[in-house]
This record gives C-alpha cells, sequence and structure tokens, in this order.
RNA sequence: GCGGCUGUAGUCUAGCGGUUAGGACUGGAGCUUCCCAAGCUUCAAACCCGGGUUCAAAUCCCGGCAGCCGCACCA
C-alpha cells in the first residue's frame, strides 16, 4: 500500500511525533523538531541497533565532538570531493555544475580549481545551453557547514557531514582499547550536518540529521567472518550494478562474486535483521548496489538498503567496503601511525644484501656530507651496485660519484616478527531519520477512515494504554496501581480516563500502542483485568499482577494469543 | 539554486474586496455502569510574515518564509 506522505505527515504533527523546526518564527527547511512520542521512538530505534552492534557483535560505541578542524576534512577528501563549482547564466539564471560544462575540454575537470575551470570555460566560450546567454564565473558550494573557532579570525572548523571521520581517526586508540586485535569495530551514533541545496520530502534531506554508524576494521586480505556460515543460507533481493535484481543466498552471492567478500555480505544480513526488528515490512526492502560512477570517493563497493515507502525507493543504509582509503588519507595528512601490527606465527629471520658504508673511507672523503652519502647509499638497490666500482647518489641536489672503497654489499640477518598493515573498513552506515520515518510509513494503516499505527511492540513509545472502564468506583485506583507497575518496570503506559472506552482504544491504536490494559467491575471480584491486542481488537483475561509480564513479553516478541498462557 | 503550484485553529477545510471568518474532526471541563472514535452540555482554538493598492484586504499586487511538484543536487 502506498501511503501519501502528507497524511503520514499529519499525523506525526497531530500526535507528537514531528514537528517542523522553528515554526513560530516561520520555521527553516531541512530541519525538525522530534515529539514526546517521536524522540522515544527514535530512541527505541537507537537502543535496538546498539543491542545489535555493541552486544551483539562487540563494536566498541565512542563519541566524538561535532565540529572538526579543516585538516580533518582535508584529509577525508570531503573539502575537495564534497564541495561542487556553478556557475550561473546571467542572462536567464540557469545554473549548471562548472564541471558537467567543461567534460570534454578537458581530461578531469573535477580536479579544477574555480580561476582554471573559470579559464577553461572561458578560453573555450562556453556559453548558457538554453540562452547562449554568458555565464557567471564558477562559485564553489560546500556541503558541509562552516565556522571559526576561537576567538578573533579563528580557526577554520566544520560541522562534521557523517560520524565517521571521528572514528577514523580514533583508530589507534579504538584498536588499543581492544587489545590489538582485528577485527576491532567502533560505532558511533550522533548528528551530522549537510548543508542541502533544497531539502524536501520531510524527514528525508534534513541539514541536521542522526547517524548510525559502524566502522569495522579489518585485515586487508582477510574479510572472511566467523559469523557468516550462520546466515549464509540467508536469501536478500538485490539489485546488482550489473544484471538483473534477484533474490539470492548470501553464500552464493559471495560465492559469485556478487557482493564482494564475507564481511560485508554478513553486515547486509544484520542491516536486513535490523529493519525488519524495528518493523519495516521485508517484502519492501531491497539492496542494490551503487553503480560505479555513483560510488563515493572512498568506496571499494558499496550497497544501499533501500525502503519503498510512499516516496518511492528510498536509500536507508549503506553498507561500504572503504578500503583502507580513510585511514590512509588520515595517516599520510597526519603523519601518525595508524596501523595495525600483525605478528607472524614465527619470527622470521630475514636474510637481506643490504649496502654499507664504510666510514673509514667515507669520512674523510666526503667530511660533512659523510652522514646523508651514507643514508642514500643504504637506499640502493644491492643488486644494482655489485661489482661496480663507483655508484652516482644525489645528496641535497647534488650529484656524487661513491667508489667502491666507501661502501660493501653484505648479508644482514634481520629478526621480523611481523608487519604493520593500514587496516580496511567495512561501513555500515544508518540515517536514522529515514528509518524512522520507513518505519511509520510501513506502520500507517488506515481502514475506513479509522487510523492505526502497527508499530512492533519492540519500538512502539508506549508500550500499553491502562483504562478504568468508568473512573469511579475504585477502578480509576486499579488502573492508576496498574499504570504504576509497569512504570517501575521500565515501560512507558498511558493511563486515559476521558471519554468513552472506545475512543480511548482508538488514541491508542493512532500512536502505535501495542496493547491496552482495561479494569472493569470484575476486578474487583476475581482479581483479573483485559488486555486487548491492537491489531486483532482481540482481548484476553489475565490476572492483574501478571500485566507488567505479559507487556515485556510483546515487547520481546510473543504472540499476543500466547499470554493467556502466562503464568 | 531555477521554474510551476500552494499557505485559514492541532488536523481537514468553507469563504474569492465589506462576514461577529463558517463547519467537521481533534482537544479541555462535565453528564451518561461506557469494551471499540456513541450521545448530550459547555469551553478553547486560525486568515504564514512584511510592504503596497483601496474608504475597506483572508480575498488583489510585490517581496520574504515555508510546503508540494518538476529540473539540478543528494559525497
Amino acid at each position: 500500500m502506498q501511503m501519501d506522505p502528507q497524511e503520514v505527515l499529519s499525523l506525526c504533527k497531530r500526535r507528537g511525533f514531528l514537528w517542523p523546526a522553528y515554526d513560530i518564527y516561520g520555521g527553516m527547511g531541512g530541519l525538525y523538531d522530534y515529539g514526546p512520542l517521536g524522540a522515544v521512538l527514535k530512541s527505541n530505534i537507537e537502543n535496538h541497533w546498539r543491542r545489535l552492534y555493541v552486544l551483539g557483535e562487540g563494536f566498541h560505541e565512542i563519541q566524538c565532538p561535532i565540529i572538526a578542524p579543516e585538516p580533518v576534512f582535508k584529509a577525508s577528501g570531503h573539502l575537495d570531493a564534497f564541495s561542487d563549482m556553478y556557475v550561473e547564466c546571467t542572462s536567464c539564471g540557469e545554473t549548471y555544475r562548472a564541471d558537467h560544462l567543461a567534460a570534454g575540454l578537458h581530461d578531469n575537470p573535477a580536479a579544477l580549481n574555480e580561476e582554471q575551470l573559470g579559464k577553461l570555460l572561458r578560453d573555450n566560450n562556453v556559453r548558457c545551453e538554453a540562452c547562449k546567454g554568458e555565464l557567471t564565473p564558477p562559485r564553489r558550494f560546500n556541503l558541509m557547514f562552516k565556522t571559526s573557532v576561537g576567538a578573533g579570525k579563528g580557526k577554520a572548523g566544520y560541522l562534521r557531514p557523517e560520524t565517521a571521520q571521528g572514528m577514523f581517526v580514533n583508530f589507534s586508540q579504538v584498536y588499543r582499547y581492544g587489545r590489538e586485535k582485528l577485527p576491532v569495530g567502533a560505532v558511533q551514533l550522533g548528528r551530522s550536518f549537510r548543508n542541502e541545496i533544497s531539502p524536501r520530502q520531510g524527514l528525508l534531506r534534513l541539514r541536521e540529521l542522526s547517524m548510525m554508524e559502524a566502522e569495522l576494521f579489518v585485515h586487508p586480505e582477510d574479510k572472511s567472518w566467523p559469523k557468516f556460515k550462520d546466515v549464509k543460507a540467508t536469501k536478500l533481493s538485490l539489485v546488482p550494478n550489473s544484471g538483473p535484481p534477484v533474490d539470492m543466498t548470501l553464500q552464493d552471492a559471495v560465492a559469485q562474486h556478487v557482493i564482494a567478500n564475507e564481511t560485508l555480505a554478513y553486515f547486509m544480513w544484520l542491516t536486513q535483521r535490523f529493519a525488519v526488528d524495528i518493523g519495516i515490512d521485508p517484502k519492501r526492502l531491497r539492496f542494490r548496489q551503487h553503480e560505479k560512477t555513483e560510488m563515493a570517493h572512498y568506496a571499494a563497493d558499496c550497497w544501499d538498503l533501500e525502503a519503498e515507502i510512499g516516496y518511492g525507493w528510498i536509500e536507508m543504509v549503506g553498507v561500504a567496503d572503504r578500503g583502507c582509503y580513510d585511514v590512509q588519507a588520515h595517516l599520510t595528512h597526519s603523519g601518525a601511525d595508524l596501523t595495525a601490527f600483525e605478528k607472524f606465527d614465527e619470527p622470521r629471520e630475514v636474510e637481506q644484501e643490504v649496502v654499507r658504508a664504510s666510514f673509514g673511507n667515507l669520512g674523510p672523503l666526503f667530511k660533512g656530507k659523510a652522514k646523508q652519502v651514507a643514508e642514500a647509499l643504504a637506499g640502493l638497490n644491492p643488486a644494482s651496485v655489485k661489482g661496480s666500482d663507483s655508484v652516482t647518489v644525489e645528496v641535497s641536489g647534488e650529484k656524487l660519484v661513491v667508489p667502491s672503497s666507501c661502501y660493501d654489499v653484505v648479508l644482514k640477518k634481520e629478526k621480523v616478527s611481523g608487519r604493520k598493515l593500514v587496516p580496511h573498513v567495512i561501513e555500515p552506515s544508518y540515517g536514522v531519520d529515514r528509518l524512522l520515518y520507513a518505519v511509520l510509513d510501513h506502520a500507517y494503516s488506515k481502514k475506513d477512515d479509522y487510523i492505526s499505527l502497527r508499530l512492533n511492540p519492540l519500538v512502539a513509545p508506549i508500550k500499553a494504554g491502562v483504562f478504568p472502564l468508568m473512573p469511579r468506583d475504585g477502578l480509576d485506583d486499579i488502573a492508576l496501581g496498574i499504570h504504576d507497575s509497569l512504570s517501575r518496570s521500565g515501560m512507558m503506559s498511558y493511563y486515559d480516563d476521558s471519554g468513552s472506552i472506545g475512543r480511548r482504544y482508538a488514541r491508542m491504536d493512532e500512536v502505535g500502542t501495542p496493547c491496552c490494559v482495561t479494569v472493569d467491575y470484575d476486578t474487583k471480584t476475581d482479581g483479573t483485568v483485559t488486555i486487548r491486542d491492537r491489531d486483532s481488537a482481540q482481548q484476553l483475561r489475565l490476572r492483574t499482577e501478571l500485566v507488567p509480564k505479559a507487556v515485556q513479553a510483546l515487547v520481546a516478541g510473543a504472540k499476543f494469543e500466547s499470554l493467556s498462557k502466562l503464568e
């Protein structure tokens, strides 16, 4: 069923899930407030994710600042790749991507700066494609929010466009915390910021968004995953970038190289499971592989989990093999040793020929430069030096001829106990707001104008409604007692004694509360209450003291009918 | 960012130059032994913002903001 997004958003606004932000000041595009129910729904989704990643897979949760200094994004590539250059027609106002207009005029227009690109367009007399008008010089538009840190001119900083960089720059800390073993994973949940040109479609394109990201650091040559065997028979809907969509087992997908490796496949499985757990309809989920041209500047392979909602097929999660791109980039830019150490099973005796300087002759001959010459000699290929009368080395730009009396080729024995590796990264990156919207979209149901949110009890903000049939004769006190016992068990319940009982059920159905407990006159005599199922409107009688246990069971996934067997 | 359409209580909407701005739903207070949005009484609640035209603007015009649709963008 295709849900009209306007209808879903209207319910969200009406019932306290979502509000357009800063509404009394006219609002601001791309920003939303989570109301009381939305905030709880969101944190329920986040907590389930934590359960899978932190408790289930042993990832380490960290929290990094939202503001980062410029070099971080210089290294990550966001400063360059994340900004586009635009030109505008001075007569009709049409805008163009400058690098697109320059395609064909240059091998790699994306690599040019504003000036070079402007010159290229001018020299080739590129004009507006619509009206042949003159174009403005290229202007840069960066999708990151820039800010200034500190007094005066300050230091350039940016609001992070993803939480990932905080984990990459902390690789060494995480690696050490995980006691220096690969694979090791970090996760982070938090806000990220993207200065979208035209935010639209409610929660789908926000300027401030919540992400849940996991970075799994793995051995570059070993992307197997022990738990893969437990899930390999599961079928996923795949849309590969070559060939038609297929439903395929993970085992076949990896064997046929549709999915690059076991680890990537396993986390696709985990992603699918998470989405289903929080109530997204598995029949409306698929994984679409990025086109080669669409792949981000860092990704080696990437699959998006897409859900079909009122807006069409929408990306919810990206599961990417980022290769060593990020860690290598930070290693290069910062100079920090962001490597893992792989210890060999046995330390290896490595015999190696090296060119060794003979300082007895070298020193007197080259005096002050002798040390530099020796270093240059050590860098030479021993095989090419052997047997020659002299070699030429370059020292601070100067070519020096070194006679063979100044060096020997010797066999050097070294004990090597391992090697340094730049880890590869498997990254599942989840857009919380989009997932939450998809949950609402798939839960929304309407029959004869009766709206019900069929939220999975696991994520439903309110777990139970509690009503006295009549707000008197002590029924209200009993109901308040049940409400209290649910709260003490850590479950949000909602006490309501106003209006007819049907109206109260309807109120709870509309916000997705999975069950309602009603205290009636029989409760006073036999100590039982009715519990009603949201989706079937079935009722069971239950001993009052079993209510928290029953609701807990529903949240844990029990079928409603099974509640009658509770003891 | 460009072009088109739109903006009335919490929601859906009537009004198309002069209205105490109407209704429905929701919400609050109350009545009703009340198990699926029943009924009754009662209360609260709106013309997106700023300019202009006019004796008079929710209504016409301009600008802004916001939303929707298309283009572009979405690392």
